[in-house]
DNA sequence: GTATTATTGTCCCAAAATGGGAAAATAATA
DNA sequence: TATTATTTTCCCATTTTGGGACAATAATAC
């Protein structure tokens, strides 16, 4: 079966990227009061993956990981964060490439330096959802977000690599305060909160969010209303600071 | 200038060494009441660099950590946790290997594969400071502990890479209970307050740090006292779980 | 208009955690 | 036996957090 596949001298490693080295990145957004994460599907196939790439030798890992993003959402300024570094000696030893795409060049693609062992560098991204182009990839032919709790199969160990995501996003939350990045520019309260108790997994008391969300001194109130509902229209916020700091 | 450093097969990657990748770890210890880390002099060279290796072709990232550590310090379990990879294009262009290493074989060393841009896994490990036996590696002629206060002229971003595992231990230091590690099996309340201390960088009030440490119900009292001065002897503890969990 | 309903925003008090001073305990020495 | 230095415990004031109740308000129903 031979498929029109196009990898542009990826085979032959034409663009100079690092062996052996990959990065990956779980782009978490926000919609309708549920975490999603952009994933691509990989050519024909059920299985998904990450936001991948690599490192050119020239290139520092940082930038690299903002160009991939770049080219999978249409973004320039997106919050981003190293969080760890896969490397266990068969991560890419189930569900590999060469077992899902079976087109015309097999043989050329078992044998080149894609078929290889990866270690991959993972980053999170937090991005407003209503701002992504999804744009598939060389090796996928659709990019869609997915419920946080309703992945499909996925590559290699990517389905970890989003679960630790997730853990570190958790863990940075209130020390980082890192979360408006998934929010668009103005939100209100409840919406805020919704935020937190969908990424902290809990219910979270409206008094007391509120009290601690106006205590540090980092929302501003528009003074315009919300278009509404039958009841008392929430005020909408701004977060102060200027948003995408990391990286 | 004619040196006598083996690099037995390094120099052609006999070893088969995953290239422009290596790991480094920060050795932590605790002693006289200083934080201390374990540094590699390059050979005859006041240059001093962090104990570094590389990944072999077949070997997963965190064994890879462990060996090193192994062959650096003669310690089996140690805790170790990778917290940052460094990636930056020209990390590794000052203060380089072939500055600093003017042997006989120069222009074999500039060519190989050793003088070319690395991505380096950092890993922090902490230990029992008296456990150790240091031991240089190829590259260097002596290991040593340095007070983290008191650091020589490092190799590459080595000295950003010790700044950074501090930061990463200082966060972890109360959510992951991993102070333990430094010290000895049995220490007195005084001595874990010392080590809470300088990892923190700040003084801590003796009755409500005690008062902390006892409420969380992770020491347990040794019934005998400690050898002592004139004045009440300190009850020794130690930790209830088993140290060394990460990795 | 006035009452109703569903939310949002605010207030208040109890409970828990933390900051910080002081007293009790104790091991050696004078 | 008193003194000294240090560890351990106790206690109270302050701050933070948990949780219930009430006031405000925007649309709808009457």
């Amino acid at each position: 079966m031979e498929r029109n596949v196009d990898l542009d001298g990826f085979l032959e490693n034409k663009q100079n990227f690092i062996p052996h080295l990959s990065i990956d990145s779980v782009i978490f957004g926000f919609h309708q009061d549920q975490l999603k994460v952009l994933l691509l599907r990989v050519h024909d196939s059920g299985v998904w993956s990450l936001s991948g790439g690599f490192v050119r030798m020239e290139e520092g890992i940082d930038p690299a990981a903002l160009r991939i993003l770049r080219e999978r959402t249409g973004l320039e300024n997106v919050y981003l964060e190293q969080y760890h570094t896969f490397g266990h000696e068969d991560r890419s030893k189930k569900n590999t490439l060469a077992d899902i795409l079976d087109f015309g060049h097999t043989e050329e693609f078992r044998n080149s330096w894609l078929n290889k062992r990866f270690i991959s560098i993972g980053y999170y991204a937090l991005v407003d959802f209503s701002k992504v182009n999804p744009t598939p990839d060389p090796f996928s032919d659709k990019a869609e977000w997915f419920d946080l709790k309703d992945l499909p199969p996925m590559i290699f160990d990517h389905r970890e690599m989003i679960d630790k995501a997730l853990e570190s996003l958790r863990a940075n939350l209130d020390t980082k305060l890192v979360g408006f990045n998934l929010l668009p520019e103005t939100f209100t309260m409840p919406e805020l909160q919704s935020l937190y108790e969908t990424i902290l997994g809990v219910p979270l008391r409206r008094n007391n969010f509120q009290r601690k969300m106006l205590g540090m001194d980092i929302l501003e109130r528009i003074e315009k209303l919300y278009t509404g509902a039958a009841n008392k229209a929430p005020y909408l916020y701004k977060f102060k600071a200027p948003n995408v700091e990391a990286v």
